[in-house]
RNA sequence: GGCCCCAUCGUCUAGUGGUCUAGGACACCACCCUCUCAAGGUGGAGACACGGGUUCGAACCCCGUUGGGGCUGCCA
């Protein structure tokens, strides 16, 4: 029996670590991750730890760490240590690594890949078959695999999930170090973690599996009797198919949302609520709510759907909750990194301040506010399709149009005198106001919805909703 | 195949033996509001996977079944 014991009960304040491996784009998965990190050093005093998982130099690209420390950014999960690359500590796992072999904790494996699968298939149990175990085989030029315990079990205490037994027969010799000397990511990690004083491993549940390996060799460096970190395993996040995200097939690149115009305390807001709930059932959170309310101990057990409708909606609630100057700002800073149909040369902070009430209380996203504003900054209006063609079915679409150049060329220049206006001119065709300013609207716009047309319309000068009427007429015209 | 995890409305979840004819949120539907579209308001439809136990009493505890997932790399 190899019952790791329970962690001790702390003393210190906690050091948690997000420790990703830059293979990739960041994923929400991740960010999840990182974030429940944070958020447990932050409600424990702790400190939040960034450890770059690159032992592996094939795969690592400087592009991806980049990509790390810029969502880590985006997302204000500022780390108070690190980043700290594995790839720069290789003397600690060379030194792991040796002390290990010496004390007989290792041994030399020459088998290749396809021999151990050609031998295992033939057997009942899979994986790898010892077959190396007893040769004595050097270090030099050889793998080096663990030597599991014959027979007992190795629990993993597990703050969300209990205890959790992994009988060491199930168990098979893993490889810690690739045959060229290089460590792997059970090794290095496990150092890495002893050697940063971890007190809390809080990651995914698909390392649930390699917890045990993990433990068996924290103890083999540090004694039987060790204080292993608290293990806490997170559930998945998964795609609609209910399997686990994946970079390749699965559109959840932070990266795009935050180009969609998603709003980084939404995100947050959004992924903590994935695993975990709010003891008062708050679904609305700032980061100092969440940060007041975390807790391990209320982490949901299963996988979780990441749905982007219900955070879209969380958006724009995290957007009406802005100010307008607050929204301002933040929809400027927004709108000068995409791509956008006006001349910057043409654009108007007035004008774009007088349009930010009507907009945020329409868009859920800041990529949104694009179609409703652009109007005011474009030289031209540009038709949307499907709403040029309902205005051409409306017979009295003219007639409309033609009274509105007319009546509006001497109207005092106001949302209320455009409306009274207009409303007139609806009046006496037979039709509701609703119906009359959809063509003025496609004029003016583009667009058959939009903002409160009088408001919008009121923003641009009179010759200019003028010039405008004239175009739509002369193109219904023709 | 082996080991491990998981199981409440379509989705995210509340719920820790009786207050559950199961609550909230997103999405959906209807109505109200309304210059379009939203937002907001009101209402509606919608779930404890199944089978055994334990118990006076199970969404909650135990066992099994089924289903889903993860791991099973000289990746992390």
């Amino acid at each position: 029996m190899n019952d790791s014991p329970a962690p001790a009960t702390l003393t210190t304040a906690p050091r948690v670590r997000f420790a990703p491996s830059p293979t990739g784009f960041f994923h929400v998965g991740s960010a999840r991750t990182a974030l429940y990190n944070w958020l447990y050093a932050e409600a424990n005093g702790g400190t939040f730890i960034l450890r770059i998982e690159d032992t592996d130099e094939e795969r690592g690209r400087q592009e991806w760490l980049d990509g790390i420390i810029e969502a880590l950014h985006w997302l204000s999960l500022e780390p108070f240590e690190g980043p700290y690359r594995q790839s720069e500590r290789q003397g600690l796992y060379e030194q792991a690594l040796s002390r290990l072999f010496e004390e007989g904790w290792l041994y030399g494996c020459n088998c290749s890949r396809d021999e151990v699968v050609e031998r295992t298939r033939h057997n009942k149990i899979p994986g790898y078959d010892g077959k190396c175990r007893d040769l004595g085989l050097p270090r030099e030029g050889n793998a080096l695999r663990f030597r599991i315990p014959t027979g007992g079990t190795t629990t993993v205490h597990d703050l969300v999930r209990g205890d959790v037994e992994f009988p060491h027969d199930a168990m098979e010799d893993f490889v810690v170090a690739k045959s060229n000397g290089n460590p792997l990511f059970i090794l290095a990690n496990v150092v890495d973690d002893i050697d940063m004083n971890m007190t809390h491993v809080i990651r995914g549940e698909d390392l649930l599996p390699s917890t045990p390996k993990g433990i068996l060799l924290w103890q083999a460096l540090e004694g039987s009797g060790a204080c292993l970190p608290a293990f806490a395993h997170l559930p998945m996040l998964v795609n609609e198919k209910r399997q686990k995200l994946s970079k390749r097939r699965d559109p959840v690149s932070l990266d795009t949302f935050r180009e969609q115009g998603f709003l980084p305390e939404a995100m947050v807001n959004y992924l903590a609520l994935l695993g975990w709930s709010d003891p008062q059932g708050r679904e609305l959170l700032s980061r100092a709510e969440l940060v007041g309310s975390f807790s391990i101990d209320r982490v949901n057990h299963a996988p979780a759907f990441f749905d982007v409708a219900k955070l879209t909606h969380m958006n724009g609630e995290h957007i009406r909750a802005l100010d307008a100057e607050r929204f301002a700002g933040v929809a400027l800073d927004w709108l000068r990194t995409a791509d956008v149909p006006w001349e910057w040369a043409d654009f108007d902070m007035g004008l774009f301040s007088g349009m930010v009430p009507l907009v945020i209380e329409r868009v859920t996203t800041l990529g949104e506010v694009v179609p409703m504003v652009d109007f005011l900054f474009t030289k031209n209006v540009v038709f949307d399709e499907d709403s040029l063609e309902r205005v051409r079915r409306e017979t009295a679409a003219a007639a409309v149009l033609r009274q509105a150049r007319s009546r509006y060329e001497t109207c005092a220049w106001s949302a209320g005198e455009l409306h009274q206006v207009t409303q007139e001119i609806a009046e006496a065709e037979g039709m509701k106001l609703g119906r009359a300013q959809a063509p003025v609207r496609v004029a003016i716009t583009g667009r058959r919805v939009g903002p409160p047309l009088f408001d919008s319309m009121a923003l641009l000068a009179r010759d200019v909703v003028l010039s405008r009427l004239d175009a739509l007429i002369a193109v219904l015209g023709s």
